[in-house]
RNA sequence: GCUCCGGUAGUGUAGUCCGGCCAAUCAUGUCGGCCUUUCGAGCCGAUGACUCGGGUUCGAAUCCCGGCCGGAGCACCA
């Protein structure tokens, strides 16, 4: 089996894109086979340069491999070639048809005048075509005026372009159009399956005339259906205006549904491919919800995050009364899972820092400080007992806290880019950048950043 | 409007081709319980669906017709 993931380079890859690629790849180590990239960019005007970097990088993230790759406008020659040898075989015709003109003739499945040119008047405008004007020619694929769809009746193959390609410049005027360059490529590239949205749908009909005309087989088409994600709703276009204007910081703004977007708030690759494996092929649509995707990333994050204690609307607070005995160092497991992962160390000496709503919520009763002991909230905080037992007697909520004599400044980017900040417990500072961690109570973030001993996590989810 | 396509629990999915083993799978969510220490993780359990109406058949989620709802395309974009 040979498949190809062919990307138009707009931009980064987002969520969308995923389920190409990875469903793409899946058939490849599912049943043996190639799998080649191919970088669509026959419209200098919907390329950005960038995306030449960036689709390749977030490929591999996803952790999707391919064998081939091409790049569409290094191929400009073939197109020209097959152009002119469909002529050739009186398979297309150069039409001058002003494009409304020939939309009322189509849609009365009436052909224009240039349908039944010479083939030596065709190949006449065909060679004058790098001359002429944008929009006053294109060379059309004769397919069947009676065809039931008008959509598919003679499509044009090529067309002329006057904007500089960002890739190869000015080299070209004659620009094939995507069903052309498609056609082509899949057949030369050995292509069997190709997968593409249901948006396609059409273009695979279209796609059919040529494979026949040329006498190719054609490949098996399979389309699948659209996928939207409950929140964001952004375009790629969208997503740029947006950066352009200021309102994102960039491509991986954790408001933006971009693979590198999601990586950076710790959702896991595998996640991404366990979602879109479960979405498979199928041409009906599917709304998929962050939640599903949060499910299936703390499974994975579950068994992978180590636990450490953050407060990110801290208040402190000193306990009056504690007894000097139960001041010192309270350890407690990275893991509560994976007890070999070690242990981390809190001094406590009776000031921490709690959560603001911790204490709001609990006026009048009792609260544990975890694996420390047990404290009365009232205006004065005062301790009140050390055992589980007597925090289970009193119902007492068991909280998270970090000492103010020692720890660290952190900072969490939620997902609507608001900034949280507050304090973390020491022993975060041997964290690396990309480690994924639980914040007991809070959840699970990755860390971004240290930036003078301030750790800054990308918050990911409950 | 025209062409084409789809509709299984809140969401996603299995089953639909080749009707019976489907009072319908799994996941996620929700709810409840458990846990010497995360109310939020984990573990256990529970709730929950074949779009509607006809037809064919001994028997229909599965086949046929119609309605309803939804989607895609109708570019010199991909």
């Amino acid at each position: 089996m040979v498949l190809r993931f062919a990307p138009n380079p707009s931009g980064p890859l987002h969520i969308g894109h995923a389920r190409a690629a990875i469903l793409n790849q899946e058939y490849v180590t599912r049943y043996g086979g190639k799998l080649i990239l191919r970088v669509e960019d026959t419209d200098p005007r919907r390329v950005d340069p960038d995306a030449y970097q960036m689709i390749p990088e977030d490929l591999e993230w996803m952790g999707v491999k391919w064998q081939d790759q091409y790049i569409q406008s290094d191929r400009m020659e073939i197109y020209h070639q097959y152009a002119r040898e469909l002529i050739e075989l009186g398979k297309a015709y150069m039409c001058t048809c002003p494009g409304d003109e020939f939309k009322k003739l189509k849609d009365s499945s009436q052909e224009c005048p240039h349908r039944e040119m010479s083939l030596a008047e065709n190949l006449k405008l065909w060679e004058e075509m790098p001359g002429m004007s944008e929009g006053s020619v294109v060379l059309r694929v004769k397919t069947d005026l009676d065809h039931k769809n008008p959509a598919i009746r003679d499509w044009v193959a090529m067309r002329i372009v006057d904007d500089e390609h960002p890739r190869i410049g000015d080299k070209f005027r004659v620009y094939p159009m995507m069903n052309f360059s498609v056609t082509v490529d899949d057949h030369l590239m050995g292509v069997t399956h190709v997968l593409r949205g249901k948006d396609h749908l059409a273009n695979s009909e279209k796609q059919k005339y040529l494979y026949h005309h040329l006498g190719w087989d054609v490949p098996e088409f399979i389309h699948y259906g659209r996928l939207k994600m409950d929140d964001i709703a952004l375009s790629t276009s969208q997503a740029r205006n947006g950066i352009e204007e200021g309102m994102y910081t960039g491509w991986d703004d954790p408001r933006l549904g971009t693979i590198r977007a999601i990586g950076r708030r710790g959702i896991m690759p595998e996640a991404i491919k366990e979602l879109m494996l479960e979405i498979g092929v199928k041409i009906a649509d599917s709304t998929v919800s962050w939640k599903k995707i949060y499910g299936l990333n703390r499974n994975i994050l579950e068994k992978v995050a180590n636990r450490y204690f953050a407060v990110l609307n801290p208040q402190k607070v000193t306990i009056n009364g504690l007894p000097e005995s139960l001041k010192g160092t309270i350890k407690r497991v990275k893991h509560p899972d994976f007890p070999d992962r070690g242990y981390r160390e809190l001094p406590f000496d009776g000031e921490v820092y709690l959560d603001q709503d911790d204490i709001e919520n609990n006026n009048g009763r009792v609260l544990r400080l975890m694996d420390a002991v047990n404290i009365k909230i009232a205006d004065e905080i005062t301790y009140h007992s050390s055992s589980l037992e007597d925090a289970r007697k009193e119902k007492a909520r068991i909280v998270h806290w970090v000492p103010v004599s020692s720890n660290k400044r952190v900072k969490v980017m939620m997902q609507d880019a608001n900034l949280l900040s507050g304090f973390i417990e020491p022993s975060s500072d041997e964290l690396s950048v990309d480690d994924i961690v639980q914040l007991e109570r809070v959840g699970f973030a990755r860390l971004d950043s240290v930036q003078n001993s301030e750790l800054t996590f990308y918050f990911a989810h409950k």
